[in-house]
DNA sequence: TAAATTATCACGCATATAGGGGTATTACGT
DNA sequence: ACGTAATACCCCTATATGCGTGATAATTTA
């Protein structure tokens, strides 16, 4: 299935999808609303899905598709690549993520990736997904600091952490007062959000 | 740069890279510590990595070379597709992630990819990372509930929530117990901690 | 090698925030 | 009409946070 509300992209999409042996549109729709009315008619396995759309976006429409659908992959197709829409995109559980610019032969095998179970990127996206893991190596922390941070992300009371590490209490309090203070802040969740922001765990 | 501590895959590697145009072994080693001590002579700018090494693992290595050359890319080559790995493999600093069973082809378009900007990666791997973005469809916590839960992670009070939602600080507290009870926690970043495991924002 | 810094450890007191248990009203969608 | 979600309040206790003080071991730097 092909969400896309630019005519001439939705049809210059759907032609080369139908020239492949493997693939065949089943219907192609210019915004999500219609996609989704028509999803238990038409079953696709693929979404091809435009970001940018009259009404519902891409976004959201793949929410609601990945909901009504669970087993129908989705393949975000955008001209941005910008990094906060594309996690935005994955969170809503796109599987694949190619740009407007993909010709032919890119097109195609992100379809032929998707049915392997892959998940066709470009690869300035999968650069994005990939340093998105990396943890910065310019902690401000010290080891314990980190391994203390790390116990507080897990949930971990003061008391559990001071008996995880062998320490007492009031030691456990002493470093929290540190990382608190490095990282400007002033409370547990506070320092986690801050840790996941600045990759410190 | 190679490090690798079977001989055979070691030369085989090389084998491989040498022969193409475009690329040139500097170095083999059989594991971390020699290849770190090389690291300022040899300057790298690709290492193949291992990840089962005698002495330090191919996770540590990864780290440290990371932090004494940051510009380095390292792709780690293993037998193991093992989720937990690839992730730790990936925070450690990795910017691509193959299996030992790559062939020619296979192994020098990793080296192109990662010349260019990408993050070569197996299918399996790739679904596994995209996976790992995917939000929980079937959280059991309603609209308003995850709305507070995202706040709570952002390291926000109870008044900060109140007054973002202009709700009373008694009902945030309300729903913020209610999600405790659903979540079966009782506190603030234990909550945080099951809602990342559990993908619920 | 000596000096300096950093990491680790430890205690006390006052206050703020969070958590546990209960109860209740209103609004909305099926 | 009913269940669920969202709103709000009360009382009490537990935990965490802020601020101060100080000491020893380990590591780095001069």
């Amino acid at each position: 299935m092909i969400v896309e509300d630019d005519q001439e992209i939705r049809n210059s999409f759907s032609l080369i999808v139908n020239s492949s042996q493997k693939f065949t549109v089943v219907n192609a729709y210019g915004n999500c609303e219609e996609a989704i009315a028509a999803l238990h008619r038409d079953k696709p396995e693929i979404v091809l899905m435009d970001v940018e759309l009259p009404g519902m976006n891409g976004i959201q429409g793949t929410k609601v598709i990945k909901d009504k659908s669970p087993h129908t992959d989705i393949i975000m197709v955008t001209v941005y690549e910008d990094s906060e829409l594309v996690f935005e995109a994955l969170k809503a559980g796109a599987s694949g993520y190619i740009t407007k610019s993909a010709n032919y032969m890119e097109l195609l095998s992100a379809l032929e990736e998707i049915v392997k179970g892959g998940a066709p990127m470009s690869s300035r996206i999968a650069r994005m997904v990939i340093d998105n893991f990396h943890v910065n190596p310019n902690s401000p922390l010290t080891k314990r600091e980190t391994e203390i941070l790390q116990l507080i992300s897990e949930g971990k009371t003061y008391t559990q952490i001071s008996e995880e590490l062998f320490i007492s209490k009031e030691t456990a309090k002493t470093h929290i007062k540190n990382i608190y203070s490095k990282l400007q802040v002033n409370s547990k969740s506070e320092a986690i959000a801050k840790a996941n922001l600045e990759k410190l765990i």
